[in-house]
DNA sequence: TGACAATTGAGAATGATTATCGTATAATGC
DNA sequence: GCATTATACGATAATCATTCTCAATTGTCA
């Protein structure tokens, strides 16, 4: 893998600093332009390993990929399936589970499931 | 949705709570016999709504699903993609996330990323 | 400039999951 | 027990995200 960033990547890590949330790559695809569905998904592959984006899996859909930024969990509505950033230090948890794990973790994924507020509000 | 189990899904739900891992729909289908496919992916999405078992989207592949056991937490080595399971009580993490983010929080899944200490003495 | 490596896009291929649909089985009312 | 209805089933087609292939283009650097 080399470090370099080819200008396309360049783009698509604009798209998801600039956008603070979680996107998928057709909807990265969606708003750049002129560039091809595997361009994106090799930009999106490579700024990973460079551990300058993260991918996560939410949902039963497609992966969402979002620039680290701070350390924040999520929640998903199981029931409208829609993902909410929560603001949260999850640094002693990871150190904990570093501790406890006996592997080497690099970075910790947090998410909670359940009923958001909105689908609450319709039962 | 329905609260009865059929025998499909029974037999399904036997596979999972004796392996006492996660294993990918595929995984299932091949330890039960005669049993189609769709069949097993409905008897896991039931299975699933009724809070019996879950379904974590762990890597780039399938998702597995486990039957509910204890409360753990995930570690996905990002080199071998190998998934370990590692013994931690999150009952305070998930009651302080249900405080924080303003929705009703059911169940929470922790997953850490790094290097398993089987490929970090192969490096 | 020339040679080799890296990146690209179009479209085919893959692989997991879901939908369809005719049949089979189970549940319910009588 | 029998008719009626709802549910579950399997085979297979369809879908959808993602990856692969490959020829063409572009970048790098001596």
């Amino acid at each position: 893998m080399s470090a370099r960033i080819s200008a396309h990547a360049k783009t698509v890590l604009n798209v998801l600093a600039e956008k603070r949330c979680h996107l998928t790559a057709e909807e990265i695809l969606e708003s750049v332009d002129g560039i091809g569905t595997a361009t994106v998904y090799r930009a999106l592959d490579h700024l990973t390993e460079l551990g300058m984006i993260r991918r996560l899996s939410l949902g039963k859909k497609s992966a969402v990929y979002e620039y680290i930024r701070d350390s924040h969990m999520h929640f998903v509505c199981s029931r409208c399936s829609k993902v909410y950033d929560v603001q949260a230090d999850l640094s002693g948890m990871i150190r904990e589970a570093s501790k406890i794990c006996g592997h080497h973790v690099n970075w910790g994924e947090v998410t909670a499931h359940g009923l958001c507020s909105a689908c609450l509000a319709e039962e």
